[in-house]
DNA sequence: TTTACTGCAAAGGGTTTGCATGAGG
DNA sequence: CCTCATGCAAACCCTTTGCAGTAAA
């Protein structure tokens, strides 16, 4: 697991440190596309003397290696580790972002579709639902503070 | 046009001023989702005297009369005036943003499907494809300023 | 040993806010 | 007239940058 992350860094001319390996795991383990606040809080726990810049730098090497995806919100942006075509799902009431279990082969075809028909070559992809999950729409009204877009 | 614009204004109890419908219509007539600086640049001809601070306050209220969608990327936000189901081809060479001609209907279907598998009620979608575009891949690298995501 | 990463601090820049003036309903 | 928008300026905050010390290779 580290060895296959640390091999692709190095494939990359990047060094490997205990940080970015740290922060690395943060997000490739991560389900929730968490922040760089939250990154922070949670490789704090290991390295205390961990200062924002070392994480803003890191997510930015493991974007540039293909680990990492941003995805730019209103306020903030948070890191996505599934490269893969798939759809989020975006609470605005609790601002959880989710991987749908559906849609993955869909969202394949339709970038094949547009690929073809509108001779544009693709990289990568941005799938975004927004609305209510279920737990806001039974009332659950959590935690209204990460709110986003 | 701007009768259909200001009576979907009033009818959210929002004043209508000449400042918001030149900002309205620099949007909504636009197709290249521009930014706040290039929604200032238009506007500012017919009112150099606007400021920022107006174009953002417009926007806030043009977002919630659901009018527009404001498309956060990484260095600034691009306002999106086409609120279908479409898809967005952003090219990571020179920036632009166009909505693609093809897929509308299946990304209809995705939200459908997606909606009622997850049972997540879904109020808008995004759907960006990141790559190439035709000019840029033809080595007519023309402005690479504005360069997304 | 050489190179580049970490941590700290300061700067940058898009966006937001507060307030007095002025215009819409 | 009363309320709210505009314009101006300052504040905000996320993000970037510069630099000295330090660790990877």
């Amino acid at each position: 697991m580290q060895q296959q992350l640390a091999a692709r860094l190095r494939q990359w001319g990047v060094r490997v440190t205990p940080q970015r390996l740290a922060i690395a795991e943060a997000v490739l383990n991560s389900s929730d596309h968490p922040s760089v606040q939250q990154i922070y809080e949670r490789v704090r726990q290991h390295f205390p003397s961990m200062t924002l810049a070392t994480i803003y730098s890191t997510l930015d090497v493991l974007e540039q290696s293909g680990l990492i995806q941003e995805l730019p919100f209103q306020k903030v942006s948070r890191y996505e580790p599934n490269l893969d075509p798939h759809v989020n799902l975006v609470c605005v009431q609790c601002g959880d972002v989710v991987d749908a279990q559906q849609g993955h082969q869909a969202v394949v075809r339709l970038k094949n579709q547009v690929a073809r028909d509108a001779n544009f070559e693709i990289g990568w992809q941005r799938v975004d639902f927004y609305g209510c999950c279920r737990r806001c729409a039974a009332g659950q009204a959590s935690q209204p503070a990460t709110a986003s877009q």
